[in-house]
DNA sequence: AGCCAAGGCGCGTTGAAGAAT
DNA sequence: TATTCTTCAACGCGCCTTGGC
């Protein structure tokens, strides 16, 4: 129940006045610094109280050089995202940052997103799976430190950080299980453009190459949805011999694949094995129970933070690609072939 | 390439001094109101472009009294919430309002959400799924327009508005289109107390006696996730005789029961018919197929806003509580009993 | 001397009022 | 009299300097 008299917000003067002390001195025993003495300090907190004051965060940011504040991309269509986003809040906050959001939907391209966080004053971005060309992050990271997050970017071209999983070995980790199960025709369906696609695509052939399957190289036009999955598992079923696995690029393309699978009365993993990639909670529903390529979510949000707070604060930063190693997890959707 | 010469972000003085005008003038062009001559206002974004400026908006927000911008608080984990929050920026910004988001997370609880989107601040909230205590929200409404999506509260015993669907109905039409196809002994699994969950079991049990069933009406404990869903089908599985369907609180829970019933052998739907809520994507998913309650998100999203607007602009507030109703959407999973 | 508190200034922006064409 | 532009003060807060007991 605020007391305001006059209905606006109430400031440090309202809590000065109504405590007789000056507004310097509010000041003071708001942030807690010392300064007041301990009378005077439990007699403006009671102020403060009573007229229901907070302090303004804006007006706090204008006066002092540091803003503390670091931006986050983010889409809110990605469940991916959402989990990066809640690893940056436990990484900013203990190390004294705020986090801004700003959302990139249907209605609001990255443009407008990033435009808001320049507007807020945010001292760094956190770029997650940025679409924005290359030239334009160069651009932003030209300002202020900029980080993007599952989206690879050449090295050493722009001062654009890059903090990804190590996405060709995922592939390969996967290749190499279904190879140890004895596994030898396997497809990939890969991402198209999607972010970290051509790296998947590469650990992809280099794995098989390097077991001898070159000549059973064979990559299909997939995509990031359920549907991409689906239209990929039905172009297998025309074809002969069939092949025994397929790594999908990730969970929700699989999803797709074994869907159209179990339709066609296909059987996962007795007539075909199927692997995912990002350990999604679709993953690990017990009856999709897919086998996939876990990417460790807390350690690429800690590594972002970490990277442009390094920066902010002047510190040596170590390199300007953090590569995060991948995890297979072995679960329901692959065996040996018959 | 920010041309700023002490390397501080660039101001209006800046691009003033740059252009040969006052400051004031400066932020005339900048607004793009009237008040300079065409020669001018050419040079002064000339400049403005050359040294990279852009407007602060923390010192626009603390010289204007009104702030323009809407808080948002949602969960990170809710995959609704994200659909919700498209919504939000959709209808918030032609209406000339900004979007904070402030997310709620294992780290990051209600109350910091909300300190911070009021530190920041906002003019208005909007709150989806708030699990904070009514008296809490109710204190918060005082001081400024407060709407709770999808948690239902005691109407007129607060200023907090609500924007909720009508989620009896949902429940009522997911039993009736089941008591339909010949279904008696319908079971309930519940939320315990998730918004929206005491409303379910009502309607359910509104639709159960409205049938005649009263005896048959059948509540068991559930929750939000898979694993909730799962615990339950569990416990149906030792009962004999096992109903012929089951309404579940929502579609993950839904999705648990599926889940072992799939394993346990128990076909669906001819065995046993599943409902779920929500619509989410899960459920849409070609190889889940679930039969469930769709809630009309947009028109939830835009409602909220709307109230939040209406009640900062001193428009007429039509009424407290806005109530969205769902729809049935009849999939795979529904059949008539053997 | 040593603690406490007050006052003034500046942060980047805008609106009002006035000066110069 | 219009138009274009400038000067001045204020928004809410934090730091720094000064003054009082």
């Amino acid at each position: 129940m605020s007391t305001a008299s006059n209905g606006k917000r109430p400031t440090l003067a309202d809590v000065a006045a109504r405590a007789g002390v000056s507004t310097a001195l509010v000041s003071i025993v708001m942030r807690g610094v010392k300064g007041a003495g301990d009378a005077t300090r439990e007699r403006v907190l009671k102020a403060a109280q009573e007229i229901g004051y907070r302090p303004d965060a804006r007006a706090r940011l204008l006066r002092s050089h540091r803003s503390q504040l670091l931006g986050v991309q983010f889409s809110l269509e990605q469940a991916f995202h959402s989990d990066l986003v809640e690893g940056v809040y436990a990484a900013a906050e203990p190390a004294g940052y705020q986090v801004v959001l700003s959302a990139v939907a249907a209605s609001r391209g990255e443009q407008r997103a990033v435009d808001a966080l320049l507007a807020d004053r945010c001292e760094a971005l956190i770029l997650f799976g940025p679409q924005a060309p290359a030239a334009r992050l160069a651009e932003l990271a030209e300002q202020l430190p900029v980080v993007s997050v599952a989206r690879r970017l050449r090295p050493s071209t722009s001062r654009v950080g890059v903090v990804r999983t190590a996405d060709d070995e995922g592939v390969r980790s996967a290749v190499e299980h279904l190879v140890a199960l004895g596994h030898r025709e396997i497809v990939h369906i890969d991402g198209g453009k999607a972010p970290g696609a051509s790296d998947r695509r590469r650990g992809y052939r280099t794995a098989m190459n390097r077991h001898g399957l070159a000549d059973h190289v064979r990559v299909l036009p997939g995509g990031l949805t359920e549907e991409h999955g689906a239209a990929a598992a039905r172009t297998l079923l025309d074809t002969h011999p069939r092949p025994s696995a397929v790594v999908a690029f990730n969970d929700r393309c699989a999803v797709g694949l074994l869907d159209v699978f179990l339709r066609s009365g296909i059987a996962v993993p007795d007539e075909i094995s199927v692997v995912g990639f990002d350990d999604s909670h679709l993953a690990r529903m017990a009856h999709v129970n897919l086998t996939t390529v876990a990417q460790d979510i807390p350690r690429l949000s800690e590594s972002a933070v970490g990277h442009v707070i390094a920066r902010l604060e002047g510190k040596p930063v170590d390199e300007k690609e953090t590569v995060v190693a991948p995890r297979l997890v072995v679960r329901g959707t692959t065996a040996a072939p018959r």
